[in-house]
DNA sequence: AAAAATATGTACCAATTGGTACAATGACAA
DNA sequence: TTGTCATTGTACCAATTGGTACATATTTTT
């Protein structure tokens, strides 16, 4: 069903992308509509709440990617341990390799976080609970998995903010790769 | 010298929050007008360059502090262990126990860095060699201490941008105390 | 091909943006 | 008290903001 005109879900990924290179405020519609190459018209006809529907729209797209590449492997996976493992996989992709950054980290440190604390608060949530899970099947006590998960997601994130303020990707690899090897799954 | 009219720095702290809160596009003079109680007039007088010489003043602010409370007791200080130890208690207490977020991490994260370039990879540039000096001081290996200061920044900024995201300021102080205790100093 | 539905460009809007100009006010020292 | 300088409020500015209206394409369906 590919047609020549835009689809509302191609311009997803780069409005994405506007919203973490510019945060909320900051991506006018002016930096949209070059971004996308599309006239306010579309845009508008697309997503008639304008600014706060696309944001919408892009966390919704990223919560669908999350809850299948990494929260469902994570939870129902049969071996937890290739779960966890394929999450480091999937995030270093994602992000990748500490050349982008998380869009949900974006919106969370700023008052923007308040017109979408909802997704921004399952984000992290669905993932600490399918985190906490897996480490649980594989083994660690309830307390111990309950650390290892804060440490971990924390972890990712702070090596975003860390790669990005330094200017220097690697340290984002770096640090997932010791996080990753700290379980010696 | 105490005067009655408000002086540049009084407000720095003010500006501080509003950025913080706001991040830096949001930040606009209206916002800033109302949180700090001064006119254009005023606001333009203390600072002719505007909102980011506002900025610059906050992030100037910011680095002295770290660098009087953080930096030089991890690099100066006779007893290293000491140093680090204190570095992990003034940190709770700047961050508030986790209801307070990194102003730096919020401006690396989106476009604002490429303002602000120099003073946001310097603060953690220099925290960086501060902490990683007082590792190897305290017994560490080479290696094994640039890992663990990677970890240690990485996991703070990581837990301010959990605990604001999940609106609990809980999971800072505790991931803090885990990355101290792993310490074992 | 005609009709219906989708998509898009253009013009327009009031409100707000960051910033300037400047006169009036305040403090303070000679 | 007079003069100087720091401080502040007000009016103003062009540019941009997010958003709407709508006529015109462009597809798709019939």
């Amino acid at each position: 069903m590919a047609r020549l005109v835009a689809e509302r879900s191609d311009v997803l990924p780069v409005l994405g992308e506007v919203f973490r290179e510019h945060g909320f405020e900051g991506a006018s519609l002016s930096v949209i509509t070059g971004a996308t190459g599309l006239g306010k018209g579309s845009l508008y006809h697309f997503f008639p709440g304008g600014k706060e529907e696309m944001a919408m729209a892009v966390l919704d797209e990223i919560d669908t990617w999350f809850q299948v590449n990494v929260y469902q492997p994570l939870r129902d996976g049969q071996d937890a341990r290739a779960g966890i493992d394929h999450m480091f996989t999937a995030v270093e992709q994602y992000f990748r390799s500490g050349h982008r950054v998380c869009l949900v980290g974006v919106f969370a440190l700023n008052n923007t976080r308040d017109r979408f604390a909802d997704q921004v608060q399952s984000y992290f949530a669905d993932w600490t609970a399918a985190l906490n899970k897996a480490l649980t099947r594989a083994g660690y006590e309830t307390a111990a998995a309950r650390s290892l998960t804060e440490d971990i997601l924390g972890g990712i994130q702070g090596a975003l903010v860390l790669a990005r303020a330094m200017n220097d990707p690697k340290i984002f690899s770096r640090s997932l790769k010791r996080l990753r090897e700290q379980l010696d799954l």
